[in-house]
DNA sequence: TTCGGTACTTACCTCTGGGTAAGTGTGGAG
DNA sequence: CTCCACACTTACCCAGAGGTAAGTACCGAA
């Protein structure tokens, strides 16, 4: 998203809670980590088409600076990784089905008129 | 937001919402519609504080693209123009209240810990 | 006669979100 | 002895989101 993270004063709630969203695959990884309950970073990577490393990585890590999800740490050979979401992830992830089924209430409209737009076909 | 807009497949419908508030000042723009009902271009650049006049007109445009807004030409001089909702801004709005209470959620806690996070104080 | 207000458009520039690719340390499999 | 998988880190690059500032056409007020 090109919608530049402020974290300064907000003017209404809206803005504060899509500030925490704001990144291409933030949204992503909350829905994959609400299906799943707990995933490791590779299984993240697979399951988000087309994110590279090091964004997955940084954005993680600005979920849990935010409180939003969990890094568990197993110090095995190879590592192991959990992340998970937190009480707060949860509940933003609550807040946003909203969002979500307008989002499908509108492709289903694009589909209906003319302009074929589909939904995670051979991406 | 440096979200990039895909307007390609999508994932899950949250991403396909995502896609269409992407936008610094698009979420503004809603709520601002949403509170006043109808506005013209120069009250809602006076409404929020720092947005340039051609961001302004860029989101206004998407945002009739995309169907969630409607805008009304007077023929007058000077001339005068007014925006507001259409049954789809107002059902996107509606569907981001969640996220809005949230947000606000989130800065009382900021603001309990000691973290001082205003809400549009003095900006 | 100049200024201000309306709603823009246009050109130019900066900043940074995001991508690509290579490197890291360990152990097991082949 | 080499390769692969794990979960990263680092360096470098680019497109585009967003900002700045000036220009446009019209009229009324000072």
């Amino acid at each position: 998203m090109a919608a530049s993270a402020r974290r300064g004063p907000y003017i209404c709630g809206i803005d504060a809670g899509m500030d925490v969203v704001a990144g291409k695959w933030k949204s992503l990884i909350l829905w994959e980590l609400n299906n799943y309950g707990t995933r490791r970073f590779g299984e993240l990577r697979r399951g988000l088409p087309g994110v590279s490393e090091k964004m997955l990585v940084q954005h993680l890590r600005e979920m849990e600076e935010d409180g939003l999800i969990h890094r568990e740490i197993y110090r095995e050979v190879p590592p192991r990784v959990e992340y998970s979401l937190t009480p707060d992830g949860t509940s933003l992830n609550e807040a946003l089905s909203a969002l979500g089924s307008w989002g499908q209430q509108r492709v289903k409209r694009l589909a209906a008129s003319g302009s074929l737009v589909e939904v995670s076909s051979t991406a």
